[in-house]
DNA sequence: GCGGAAATAGCACATGCGTGTTAGTTAAGC
DNA sequence: GCTTAACTAACACGCATGTGCTATTTCCGC
């Protein structure tokens, strides 16, 4: 069998995905049109077409690779050993990683933003990714506010919290951020990078401490009480 | 001096823009073109371009129209009085008027966030007028959870109120329904109105209550500040 | 009536989009 | 060197958009 030029498909696609992440910066999520994209990496649309048939594929991989390229980013960030005063402080300088708090970190959140919108317009059953993922990393946080042993791996802090407390506040802390990200973005004269940092440890100081512990956290048997969340 | 057929312009105005917000409705601010406006109000582009020289002046318009529209439905909902089994209550029946938790409101909120994003980019000096709105409204629940007398209008409860805890929580409370309305609509599988109301309520009862006036901030050794019950 | 300004409808042009097709180019195997 | 499949580039078609321009219609004041 005669085998003619091979390229690497897996790397096309990468180099495409860089440009598209461009584009997105520029323009947002619609202004990845085949043609922008191509001229952005330098191509023919011809050629982009041959490894994307299509505007949704583009876009589909996009977002895949953008997410991939941004857990890539922020994980290691948010797991950075860091000295802190107390436990308010640290895990506020964990979450501000998240903010959009100076350029590099805007540009993090408007490609955040664009993958949410796709999710939204594309939902996928099970839920969407970056969901879950903020929530462990909320519930993460208030498990070491309150004082418990942090999960070990990243899988076991997906599932839901013993502490029915942790769960409670991972959710108010979760959408609090949420909200707090947006208003920097949307109205950033009203709301300052000081101001959301001050906010934000208001309200992780307003977050009630462990109960002492009575019961030290082991893990209790796989099955968790039925909660009233969720 | 002959004086032709003469039409109200603001009447068509007004016209136009109520054509215009079904189109939002329907595909976003996006889909605000001139063709397409003209087409819903049953109109040629030709004359629509009578009463709005180009996109911009009809978007423009379309976004003060509706903002002046979502005020008058959605403040004498928020001031309806009710009967409530407790301040919380009350005060999360209020806050709810503003979540998108069914279809009615859920069309509110997607014009309210079609007005963000053109304000957005379109940046006014003097800040986003809706913003400070919803400010005065978060800062009139605090109060009122907190049991200090309401503000009698409207104007003054948008000014800073004198009491900064009261001030600082009403910039939790509103971060976080921004977060939660924002959650609703982008992930409903993981956050249903029950959810919501629930969360909601949970951050009500987090609003420590005003300490009465015996003994203001003596710190008892060891005792963080006061806290909610529970 | 009727002149004429306002109002209306419609067309034309340039631009940008997704996508299908097609001709030219490259390079590995024979 | 030749063949052939993969790759590249470019064009064409249909559609939608903003905007400028031009007939056509409407109706008040004379």
């Amino acid at each position: 069998m005669r085998v003619p030029r091979l390229v690497d498909h897996d790397q096309r696609r990468a180099e495409l995905g860089a440009a598209a992440i461009r584009v997105i910066l520029r323009e947002g999520l619609g202004g990845v049109t085949v043609r922008g994209v191509a001229a952005e990496a330098g191509w023919s649309t011809g050629s982009l077409r041959h490894y994307f048939r299509n505007q949704h594929e583009l876009q589909s991989y996009v977002v895949e690779a953008t997410t991939d390229a941004l857990r890539r980013r922020v994980l290691p960030r948010v797991r950075r050993p860091r000295t802190a005063s107390s436990a308010v402080e640290g895990v506020a300088s964990i979450l501000e990683e998240m903010l959009p708090l100076d350029a590099g970190r805007r540009e993090e959140y408007a490609l955040w933003s664009a993958i949410v919108e796709w999710e939204r317009q594309h939902p996928s059953e099970g839920g969407s990714v970056t969901w879950n993922e903020q929530r462990a990393l909320h519930r993460q946080a208030v498990a070491l506010l309150r004082g418990h042993e942090p999960a070990q791996d990243l899988d076991r802090a997906a599932l839901p919290h013993p502490d029915p407390e942790v769960e409670l506040w991972a959710a108010l802390l979760h959408t609090f951020v949420d909200g707090l990200a947006a208003q920097i973005v949307n109205t950033p004269g009203q709301m300052p990078a000081g101001t959301a940092g001050r906010l934000l440890r208001a309200l992780l100081r307003a977050v009630p401490p462990a109960v002492p512990p009575v019961v030290p956290p082991v893990v209790p048997p796989a099955v968790p009480p039925a909660r009233p969340d969720r």
